[in-house]
DNA sequence: TAATGTTTTGCAACAAAGTTGCAAAATAAA
DNA sequence: TTTATTTTGCAACTTTGTTGCAAAACATTA
């Protein structure tokens, strides 16, 4: 499994630290999204703050990881399955977000439907984000 | 434009003070969204910070604004154009947030697509923001 | 209009979240 | 192994948001 993020980071020509392994493993091994405050508790004092928000700021901008808005203004974090790259994402699926339980669900299947915009508008990204109760709290 | 102003916070059971008056008047005058700061800015030294934040929440509880989530995590505020209620908001329009002027539009004629979730998952709200740039600066 | 009760405001103090510069440590390249 | 490059941790700071409480503003009633 570490040879496994290892990998990953080779490939996008990252130099292997403990930190970023350590984090992808916890994205690998956790199939929600997680917050910078969650990836803090799991790390425990091995890393600090400042690391964690230079690493996911990485992470993104290689296309590692993709972003989501939530309604309650705090950003999570989820792995790319897609064929991400530096600068251009392509996660067009759906998330969900359990009021209850607090989980985040990456909807891989479900792609965000195209949507016509007025004349002269562009473009560059779209999230869709439902918020509820997940099928085990509803 | 004032009695306008004073009619709606009466409407909703809510003395009208000063800086709601205000802040609603902002909103009033200003079809995009505005992010905190944006009313920090606009209102000068008038108000206190804190002030703004009760009356944002305020508004957003009585159903007067509704809030939009954006990927760079910063809450925005809109006015309700839809019959809004308490504690249960209808806005359900796509939002579009220019990356080049800052602008957020509330396209209120489209209306956010059904989304068939899987078994078990229940919706209560749903949002959908596009970014990119607006017909004025592409 | 004036007196009274209720709500809202501003202040201060605090907590949480995020950023920046820089020297030391870790990693990669030679 | 040595050297060059990148990343990390620390400290200090900024920005953003929260809370308790007394003073001020507002609504209500007489
Ligand atoms: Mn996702
Ligand atoms: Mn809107
Ligand atoms: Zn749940
Ligand atoms: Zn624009």
């Amino acid at each position: 499994m570490n040879t496994d993020v290892s990998e990953i980071l080779k490939r996008n020509q990252l130099s292997v630290t403990e930190s970023r392994r350590r984090i992808l493993d916890l994205f690998k091994n956790n199939n929600g999204a997680l917050a910078h405050a969650d990836i803090e508790k799991h790390t425990g004092e091995q890393f600090d703050r400042v690391t964690i928000y230079r690493t996911l700021q990485t992470f993104v901008e290689k296309g590692i990881v993709h972003t989501i808005p939530t309604a309650d203004n705090s950003v999570l974090y989820a792995l790319c399955k897609d064929d991400c790259e530096p600068g251009h994402h392509h996660d067009n699926h759906i998330h969900f977000i359990c009021d209850q339980c607090g989980t985040t669900y990456c909807l891989d299947h479900l792609t965000i439907p195209q949507v016509s915009l007025p004349h002269g508008f562009r473009e560059t990204r779209t999230d869709l984000v439902v918020s509820g109760k997940c099928d085990k709290c509803a």
